[in-house]
DNA sequence: TGTACATCAGTGAACGCGCGTTCACTGATGTAC
DNA sequence: TGTACATCAGTGAACGCGCGTTCACTGATGTAC
């Protein structure tokens, strides 16, 4: 690569980095305009048009890389954590098996925090192309959920369309855990971030129990 | 009241509905202007001044509205729902009564949607105050709902932590379910609208199923 | 009831601002010979 | 290696636009006598 392409990349960079950290800071990607992101990028607004059409385009390269940086992993970290439970399931109490999950998905979060908060916030976004493409790759990601699901002791017995349905509430409680993760501290409360995220744990896990004994017992 | 007092809450109406209208068409309040919302009740700008001190002073209006409209209603459908399933809870089987409390949430849902998707969506509003009025008032009604919950038989057994935990995760669902609701007909889908809301319908009722199930066998 | 004055919802023009987009340009970097 | 030309990321000025907010105003409605 020339040194002059190796520059473009890290304008380019700068730019996807600037918009990243302006919408996550905004709420909504559609909250910042394009000579802000050239702002915080040491660009003029004109050069934005060097590296995309327009800024919708952007919005889809930055929605591209925050789920192939976050929904992977995100299913990594799951494996791992079912593949550490199973090998052990007769010895492990239901509790820590799914008190360990829930704690590595917010340990996924936390290792990339701005792409999921963009994911979260531009699940529902005003820009349709955005939004489709997350949540194209949030159902790619459920699919491959549903299929290692299936597979575990607890949920063997179910109907595919239970362990869809399964898939879907859990992924929708992720999400709601998330949001309130990447909310924390919350100065409502006076509590440390530390207690405040271990209680968020544990009523994640909570829920998450009452969910898999259910499941677990559930008549075919 | 004076005719001109009259006239004075007409425009002060027609400024709301159009708000409320072009909020949850263009996805937030955010993305809606002043001039907006004046051209479309045939006022001048200036004249927006004559009943609100600013944009987000109607936003709290419209976020009033809208909770006090949506949120009891909600509740006294629900308490109608369990009230009649307890009656014959001996009788009924599980499957009927959650079935019931389902569909019950999706007809009050249609009683007023334009409140229930403005309410959905400025749940995460980018104006603060507008965000945490909608947050306060879901918390509210979650109190309400665990008061309730906590005297039916099938969760009578539950610690109050326990009680809080599932009607937070039902609160969690039903905004879910409410999201997908309000965006059917969904045009990916083939499906007549009554297919897809049947579909829906059913989905929600496999999940709560699953969740009721896991807690009325739950060890204390 | 009729008159003189007060109120005030709505008007229309004006303002300064940040926006997205265009354009001809510059000058450093790359390439061909 | 040196030279002449081509490429192209970034520049800076300009444009028209919709925005929120201000202001002095108008004229219908309300009130006091």
């Amino acid at each position: 690569m020339t040194s002059r392409e190796i520059r473009k990349q890290q304008s380019r960079q700068m730019l996807l980095n600037a918009a990243l950290q302006l919408s996550t800071q905004k709420g909504a990607l559609s909250h910042v305009s394009l000579r802000e992101v050239t702002r915080a990028s040491n660009l003029v607004p004109a050069a934005f048009y060097r590296h995309f059409n327009d800024f919708t385009e952007l919005g889809i390269v930055l929605a591209e890389q925050a789920a192939a940086q976050c929904l992977p992993a995100l299913l990594k970290q799951l494996r791992q954590g079912y593949a550490l439970s199973t090998a052990r399931s007769s010895h492990t109490p239901t509790t820590s098996k799914t008190s360990n999950s829930i704690a590595l998905i917010f340990h996924c979060i936390d290792e990339a925090p701005l792409f999921w908060k963009f994911l979260i916030i531009e699940r529902s976004s005003s820009i349709p192309e955005v939004r489709d493409i997350i949540e194209h790759h949030i159902q790619v990601f459920g699919q491959a959920l549903a299929h290692d699901l299936a597979q575990l002791d607890d949920f063997k017995h179910l109907s595919v369309q239970d362990t869809d349905v399964l898939t879907e509430l859990f992924i929708n409680l992720t999400f709601s855990w998330s949001v309130e993760w990447l909310n924390l501290p919350n100065p409502q409360h006076s509590m440390s971030l530390f207690s405040q995220q271990t209680r968020l744990i544990e009523r994640a896990t909570r829920q998450a129990k009452l969910l898999v004994h259910g499941v677990s017992h559930i008549r075919a």
